[in-house]
DNA sequence: CCCGGAATTTGGATCGGTCTAAATTCAACC
DNA sequence: GGTTGAATTTAGACCGATCCAAATTCCGGG
């Protein structure tokens, strides 16, 4: 449960060997005005003839503020995540405060310990990925109503939380209108679960793009995997089933296409000219694969330095932001932060093949 | 520099509702078996009725014992860190420690801003993939002389710290191997900085191999360029500035190698049946270029948890070693743990064209 | 030399837990 | 009923900082 530690320089040594109150060296360290500047000298080359290291969590102890943040993300090792939490770090780095890290792989169980876990070490706010299937009570009760908390991604209803989340339905609206307008006619929605809120709007945006266009759409152009590249690609077959089999597909996320593409190549179908496919994140691999893949662009390491923004206004801080608006900020009615998503036109998507 | 809290609920507060004393909630809390099993369930009852949150930070003030440990990594959006993040965290999780995240960019600067930050949250340890340009006087200056560290991928010369890296120097001797068998004889080795001491071991390896099979190294083949993908592609045309062109190249890593693969493109060769291509660490595009490339795996997810074994077992913690081993374990030399690596052959090497 | 206000410094309580040593309660037994 | 050892509970100091109100020092003027 626990590691171990020596004992310490503590600012009562500081005190002794320079021969002022315990309060004076709090002064110092704080960069108080109060002292006298031949003290400060002393008491601050003392600092480093010791190596003395502040003890942040003595201090919020007694100020009751802190200075972590926790960030819970579903799996590090999906480049969208990582590049958020790398926004996330950088942002509140940059305001002195520390990321407290926890990964839930995607099961609601974990994320429940996970954020107990992290509560414990009392951060000023939460950064909340959901896990599929998460329910706002189960994480209030792991939260309590204090803290505050940035939803991102994915939805949780009802919270009354801040929530960042990209434009699903405009995206996949933009991957569809832009088949339409290379001929398509016969456009599926392929993979993601109808559980999960980014993958429900993302067929609605689709939906309506078709609809708009006068295209009644075919049951069997929508098709449910996981969101991995294995399923999808052992699921490809199912968009051919039967007659009017579709002729290019929006694909719920980019891991999906691509499996897609395997998929297709496996039945001897060739993406990009005999078949069309979008994909949604734009993930590295997205612009090496074969061919390379059309998709939507969220910089999912700017939404990670805006979510991390949205906490430290909460908590009251903000670069250059006058008290008062800080009061108002800290008080805002929750905000659902929509970002728009970019169309990156690649390879994948081509004119319907004469047949 | 710091947030904000309410006043929550305190282990007094329960005492006081239960009619018992801090000291008997306390024992509750730590599942101490003197207390009586009505009080327990009492005292219990009480904690789900209000809601109430440990904090783990004015235990460890008294305790001195942390359950954190500081996580310093170059570039979480690199998906060999991410992995490796992605393991640590999970380790850690296992054992009741909170990850504290930093990342430095690969500068040396913010690394000593983000070790002191980290630092001053008391962690247990100190998980740190180093910056290029690292030196261990700064390093240990930041982080002190008691917390355990584990350096991770790079070296950190005479530090007396524990140190996991792979195994850099047959990993490249496998790749010329292996390029050798393929029957090139003018191998080069590409990208890198010779600055680094992955890029040196790998450089070394891949030596070995060519002086063991007799061939003399032209100093044209040995080609820096920085890690990137882009550099690499840029610099793809100094390999054949001059008679006797290698035909084939064992590259510093991935990125370096898929750079390397485009410029070769640009200049009409094409990699994987005119020219030959190793890289190393087999991030996840390593599978889908074109050609997949042949590389060596390093299973960094497993290198993290590693790394945070090694840290917990410094501090005292391993599942189900008896007490005696943990003695050991924290005061034994430092260990430095060389993790092999694994080739893995795909498209992008091939035999040498017939001219 | 004394006075008053500004500049500095400080004692001691406090944050929310844990720890030690001692106090109290309980039950069985003579 | 008194004694004893085990079971249970507790008072109060302590960890390393901050904060407040009060104390002390400094300085220029009268």
């Amino acid at each position: 449960m626990s590691g171990s530690r020596r004992r310490s320089v503590t600012l009562s040594d500081i005190a002794a060997s320079c021969g002022v109150s315990r309060a004076t060296v709090s002064l110092v360290l704080r960069q108080s005005p109060l002292v006298n500047a031949q003290t400060r000298d002393r008491v601050e080359a003392e600092f480093k003839r010791v190596g003395y290291v502040y003890n942040r969590a003595a201090a919020s102890l007694r100020t009751r503020r802190s200075s972590s943040v926790a960030l819970v993300v579903n799996d590090l090792s999906n480049p969208f995540f990582a590049e958020f939490a790398a926004g996330v770090d950088e942002a509140l780095a940059a305001a002195g405060f520390v990321t407290l890290l926890g990964s839930t792989g995607e099961s609601a169980e974990r994320q429940q310990a996970v954020l107990q876990s992290l509560m414990e070490h009392d951060p000023a706010g939460v950064i909340l990925s959901p896990a599929e299937g998460s329910e706002t009570v189960r994480v209030r009760q792991a939260v309590g109503a204090h803290a505050p908390v940035v939803v991102f991604n994915r939805e949780l209803r009802d919270s009354g939380w801040d929530q960042l989340s990209l434009d699903n339905a405009d995206g996949a609206r933009q991957a569809a209108q832009h088949l339409l307008q290379c001929g398509h006619r016969r456009i599926a929605f392929f993979g993601g679960h109808a559980g999960s809120s980014s993958c429900r709007q993302r067929r609605e945006g689709y939906m309506q793009a078709l609809q708009a266009a006068g295209i009644e759409i075919e049951p069997q152009w929508l098709v449910e995997t996981a969101p991995t590249r294995l399923e999808a690609a052992a699921q490809a077959g199912a968009l051919f089933a039967r007659e009017r089999a579709p002729t290019a597909a929006v694909c719920y996320n980019d891991a999906v296409a691509l499996g897609l593409m395997l998929g297709l190549q496996a039945r001897g179908r060739v993406p990009g000219s005999d078949f069309a496919v979008t994909g949604f994140d734009d993930i590295p691999e997205a612009a090496v694969s074969v061919p390379p893949l059309t998709t939507l662009a969220a910089d999912p390491r700017a939404r990670g330095r805006q979510a991390a923004q949205r906490i430290l206004a909460r908590v009251g801080i903000r670069d250059g932001a006058a008290s008062e608006d800080i009061a108002l900020d800290r008080a805002s009615p929750p905000a659902h932060i929509i970002v728009p998503v970019r169309l990156i036109v690649r390879a994948s998507t081509c004119a319907p093949a004469r047949p």
